[in-house]
DNA sequence: ATCAATGCAAAAACTTTGCACTGAT
DNA sequence: ATCAGTGCAAAGTTTTTGCATTGAT
């Protein structure tokens, strides 16, 4: 429930900080990089919030495991909003398209294969990179 | 065959690329960045090459299909020799250890679920993030 | 001789930080 | 009133690029 999020993460409760959470929990597009949500906010807005305090927002925003910040091959970090349901990512290298998935079988082999390697599975991140086929029939994102 | 990967991507055998490739070649570390091949040619060096160069020259051994880049959570980009061999990681977040693994489950899985979505699948990169537990027994880079 | 490759310095892209001002409690 | 939060501009990091020079064929 958005405000308290922020403030069990310590946080006061700002400007910044509400806008930038409902984008997150709005937007149509799950994943977004700082720019993405800095351009809504200068979009919608009155007053304006620094790109600054967005970078500084969504990392005290993944300190607080409000959100996952993901590395994916375009070098521009891109942040989801946390709904504690683990996923992994398939992306589209035509459009950008993000579909998340999950599987139970991969998330099991994983843990194996750490076990067998005498290495404590702290987190992972799985992505595969391709193409959607034409006239997708399912799924947003 | 060295040499040979060179010229067969299409580029001149100089010394700069000579170098870099062996480097890759030979480091104990399988998994550097731009400035750990950097750094080691200042080191055994006679005449410098730039920083700039070793950015070129890993780019273009990409783009040939020789060198793998990865986008680990560092942000910093990480570079290996391709072997051809497809493999996986596991990142350790305390020594920065690497540990590659293949799992064909985890693979096929991944097929699987992409053809579900109706998507073609070019890449897909799987990291392990934790953390190696004392006294390894096993396995290096 | 020709055109690719390189060094250097400058720029670009993304992100973080210092500091004085503003705002939440 | 206090101390966290913010805007702005400046700096940091990593990577790329322009251009004159060098080097491979």
């Amino acid at each position: 429930m958005n405000k308290n999020d922020i403030k069990n993460a310590g946080l006061k409760i700002t400007l910044p900080r509400t806008k930038i959470l409902k984008i997150l929990e709005t937007s149509e597009k799950r994943h977004m990089t700082a720019e993405d949500v800095y351009r809504i906010l200068l979009a919608d807005d009155e007053g304006a919030i620094a790109l600054a305090t967005v970078y500084r927002v969504l990392t005290q925003f993944e300190a607080a495991d409000l959100v996952i910040r993901h590395n994916f091959e375009s070098g521009q970090a891109v942040f989801e909003l946390n709904n504690n349901e683990h996923h992994d990512h398939m992306v589209c290298m035509r459009t950008g398209k993000i579909v998340e998935f999950h599987d139970e079988i991969i998330e099991q082999r994983q843990r194996e294969i750490a076990k067998k390697h005498g290495f404590k599975l702290v987190d992972h991140a799985l992505t595969l990179y391709g193409e959607f086929e034409e006239s997708p029939k399912m799924n947003k994102q």
